[in-house]
DNA sequence: CAAACATATGAATAGATATCGATATGTTTG
DNA sequence: CAAACATATCGATATCTATTCATATGTTTG
């Protein structure tokens, strides 16, 4: 059965901010937008639609908690998922909450 | 070469939503207290020093979200994760962020 | 160095949400 | 059926958060 114990309530908490920011459309999709290939602000800013200072206000989060990271070329800043683990953890999500639900 | 497509707005909307609700640390509380087996709603007040409103509310949004389901058994009502697959997403999540960020 | 461009920051606000206290609903048992 | 117990709901509130608009910072190129 499961081996996993319960959480400190310091991890609970750690664990649920890393939940929260992912519980907001607009940087889920900024998230999916990043997966495949860094993207620069301000194409993300244009590709979803989302004002260019609301992009800036969610990437720092985002970056605050190391969930993506910014590469500067040139005048642009390309954003990419921080490292596999974070990506790995999206798709496994995605995974879960896409396939049905139909419990025994 | 992620084989995951970019959800759709709407998918993306349907999952910050699940995100969200795990987004808290009394509802994460509660869900890795139900992991292991199904608790009556005052053991998890009790247990985890909430009050046994808030609790109520908080397993009505899980209830809401089928992350969570009850059984009565005479005047208790004891709840469980709802299945498999929302345990092993909270499982797989607390390894994803619990495991070290080390990356490259 | 100045102009142009890309991104970040700050202040303000409207809307959401967690929590609490009191009370209602529902269930069992004398 | 009434009292006791367990859970759910309601109303109120204080806090948080997403968003917008305006502006600042930083980078390149004439």
């Amino acid at each position: 059965m499961s081996t996993v114990s319960v959480p400190s309530q310091l991890d609970t908490t750690i664990l649920a901010e890393t939940f929260k920011l992912l519980g907001d459309p607009t940087r889920l999709r900024i998230l999916f937008f990043c997966l495949d290939a860094p993207r620069s602000v301000g194409d993300i800013a244009a590709s979803l639609d989302i004002s260019q200072s609301l992009v800036s206000h969610h990437l720092r989060l985002l970056r605050g908690a190391r969930l993506v990271r910014g590469n500067r070329q040139a005048k642009q800043i390309f954003y990419e998922l921080a490292d596999k683990h974070v990506s790995d953890m999206l798709v496994d999500m995605a995974h879960h909450v896409c396939e049905d639900h139909g419990e025994d």
